[in-house]
DNA sequence: CATCAATATTGACAGACATCGATATCTGCG
DNA sequence: CGCAGATATCGATGTCTGTCAATATTGATG
């Protein structure tokens, strides 16, 4: 079972038919949309590619800020973002935060975009 | 050669490794950024869905207005923002403007979000 | 309990963006 | 040439977004 009536973006996207190979309703495409918009970044792709590439799959938050000359409330804010889109697993132990890509959502949003090519 | 010495969007993401392979440079995700960007409407999402399902791989702007409800410059505004970036081929033939998929964009753009999974 | 370090939240602000109506440009045709 | 239809551009407007400083929250530790 689901953990809520709304599916994430990352859960909407699972279920779709390649972008080329039938017309996208706009259901479909309100709701592609927002996993799309969370990834056109190009801090946040650089903070996921930071965590993927990452030792153990996982990056502290410490680690991450270290990489950007950006304020700690803003790499915090992109963070949230990729994290509610689904993209970005989120795990507390102790005093620190670790981020784990959603490898699944990435391979089936690639899916979406180049299947059927 | 290539016309300018500007790279497009669309050139500037087939040379990519796969996010999750190499760590992204700031440079890189500035460039692929805006693709992404591109992507991320629903609208865009959709038309360029219409164009790609389309006979012959190309559509005629008259089909794609009545496709949406949305007033004829901001369809025109959204092609625009797709040819741009080098999703979308443009050729006028008379009257009428044709657009079609860069199928290669697409499969670069699946590549690097999924490459490496 | 008090403090400190890590992370998140809030509120503000500037710039970007989607949309529209009005208008311009281009092309075939009479 | 002049009109009509197809598409693009322009200017305005309301909304969304990335960023920061300030502050709150959380957890370990003395």
């Amino acid at each position: 079972m689901s953990k809520s009536l709304t599916l994430t973006p990352v859960e909407a996207v699972a279920c779709c038919s390649p972008l080329v190979s039938a017309p996208l309703t706009e259901e479909v495409a309100d709701r592609i949309a927002p996993l799309l918009k969370a990834l056109a970044d190009p801090v946040r792709l650089r903070l996921l590619s930071l965590v993927a590439g990452h030792e153990g799959g996982e990056a502290c938050v410490c680690d991450l800020n270290d990489a950007f000359d950006l304020s700690q409330p803003t790499i915090s804010h992109h963070l949230k973002v990729l994290h509610e889109v689904g993209l970005l697993d989120r795990s507390k132990r102790g005093v620190w935060v670790f981020y784990r890509v959603r490898r699944d959502a990435l391979a089936d949003l690639a899916t979406l975009i180049g299947g059927g090519l």
